[in-house]
RNA sequence: GGAGGGGUGGCCGAGUGGUUAAAGGCAGCAGACUGUAAAUCUGCCCGCGUAAGCGUACGUAGGUUCGAAUCCUACCCCCUCCA
């Protein structure tokens, strides 16, 4: 297409969230006009989201600082359902109350990329306010047969068996429950339930969600004579191939609970090299000139790049102080080769330290390992540090008389992961 | 309801009486090299134990055997085809 003339359309092509799209130009129309609103849906699968969801969740915020209104779709509804799309065994299905909490949990990430508040008495450009919508609000008092009836002649069995989510689970010889077969119907639903009540005309999502999002569409056309538009990312992994959000520590978790914002900015902090460019435009507010800037230095300078990246996606996600203080515990730690006061640190009381604890135990006290066997092995691969000394013997007792100046026992595992022991 | 096939460690997947805590791969952890990168190479990778060893583990529960993931019985679950 020519040059976009809405900011949406540009920004959402410029900073590479397009993968596919319906009709890009008549979006761009849309968008040029005036605000527009577009919704994503998240299952309610687990408490918190993790960073696979992230880039579906900054489509969101481009969407509000392009001055259109967001809309986050819970999926308290169709996660009964269990979308089949990318798995070969249903999903456990889940009980009405963890779905509550999941909902709960996940709902407290928008609100630090969101803001759900109507802010157009003080400031007239401003967004309208985003919304946080569940679809179980419609789904759940859906009688079956008004169901049928109004959106069953608009699908066929035959199209729907060509879909991907369907069509991979048959050649695979998998099972596909008629429940699942059932979610792409209500995914649909809910595209046209939005339409209709929100004047929604947008449906972004990943790119698995694309025959999902154009069954809405059509499903829409057809029964309201509505025109919505589609919208899809690719998926993102990282220039090694690894989807991404899986490493070190297990799933890149959003909830601070779940991750402390001292491991998120680890985490964007080790990104590859040639994936610097692509997230700092994905993930951070950075002008694109100063993203081309950064993505532009050589050898160990990206480093500088991957810092900017880290504490500018950790500051949208845990505040730009916590962000701050990962930079800095990061610079005194690795830099300095120092020890940080706020690395992440566990108190153990004085009492058990005082006789000394083998060094294999205390890393598993502390948790940087799960077993007393696995902290052996440790030890024995070499891994094992103890102020920043190798610790060369798994039994070596440690105890109060090993405590520095600094009042805590710095112990490492490998040269990245560190926690502080601190005598209580 | 009938016939056939199958359920193995986080995942995939070999193993059909002892040499099996269970090949191989992936994922993960650590070491070396580097730039807290990638790639590569090396080691580790159920728990407890310094160790010898012990405890758990091959869908579940029993049984046969000196000895079972492997054989038998019952049950549960899944798949394919038929009704």
């Amino acid at each position: 297409m020519s040059a976009p003339r809405s900011e949406l359309v540009r920004t959402l092509v410029d900073r590479g969230y397009l993968h596919q799209a319906t009709d890009l130009e008549g979006l761009d129309a849309l968008a040029a006009k005036g605000p527009v609103t577009g919704y994503i849906g998240f299952d309610a699968t687990a408490d918190s989201l993790h960073v696979g969801s992230l880039v579906q969740i900054m489509m969101l915020r481009r969407l509000q600082q392009c001055g259109h209104r967001a809309i986050a779709l819970m999926g308290g509804g169709t996660t009964k359902i269990g979308d089949p799309s990318g798995k070969d065994e249903q999903r456990r299905l889940l009980d009405d109350d963890t779905i509550a909490a999941n909902i709960r949990g996940i709902g407290a990430v928008f609100e630090r990329f969101l803001s759900f508040k109507d802010r157009s008495g003080e400031d007239r450009s401003a967004a309208p306010p985003a919304m946080m919508v569940n679809n179980a609000d419609w789904l759940d008092g859906l009688g079956y047969i008004r169901l049928l009836r109004e959106v069953g002649p608009h699908f066929t069995v035959n199209r729907m068996l060509t879909f991907d989510s369907v069509r991979l689970r048959l050649d695979r010889e998998q099972p596909l429950t008629f429940l699942e077969f059932n979610y792409m119907i209500l995914q649909a639903y809910d595209f046209l339930q939005l339409a209709r009540e929100y004047d929604c005309r947008l449906q972004l999502g990943g790119s698995d969600q694309w025959g999902n999002i154009v069954n809405g569409i059509e499903l829409a056309r057809r029964v309201d004579g509505r025109e919505l538009f589609g919208f899809t990312t690719p998926l993102i992994t990282t220039a090694s191939g690894a989807k991404m959000g899986k490493t070190a520590a297990g799933a890149i978790w959003l909830s601070p609970h779940r991750l402390s914002a001292w491991d998120y900015w680890q985490f964007w902090r080790n990104t590859e090299d040639a994936d610097v460019g692509r997230f700092l435009r994905l993930f951070t507010d950075l002008p694109l000139a100063e993203v081309a800037r950064l993505e532009g230095l050589a050898g160990a300078e990206i480093n500088e790049a991957k810092k900017v990246l880290a504490t500018a996606a950790t500051a949208l996600l845990h505040g730009r102080e916590a962000a701050e203080r990962a930079e800095a515990t990061a610079r005194e730690t690795f830099e300095q080769g120092g020890t940080a006061a706020s690395l992440p640190t566990v108190d153990l009381p004085r009492a058990e330290l005082e006789p000394g604890i083998p060094a294999f135990r205390l890393l598993a006290r502390a948790g940087l390992v799960a077993s007393n066997g696995e902290g052996r092995r440790l030890i024995q691969g070499g891994g094992g540090r103890l102020n920043d000394e190798r610790i060369d013997d798994a039994e070596r007792p440690i105890g109060l008389g090993d405590v520095p100046e600094s009042g805590t026992l710095k112990l490492s595992a490998g040269k990245k992961r560190h926690i502080l022991v601190r005598p209580v």
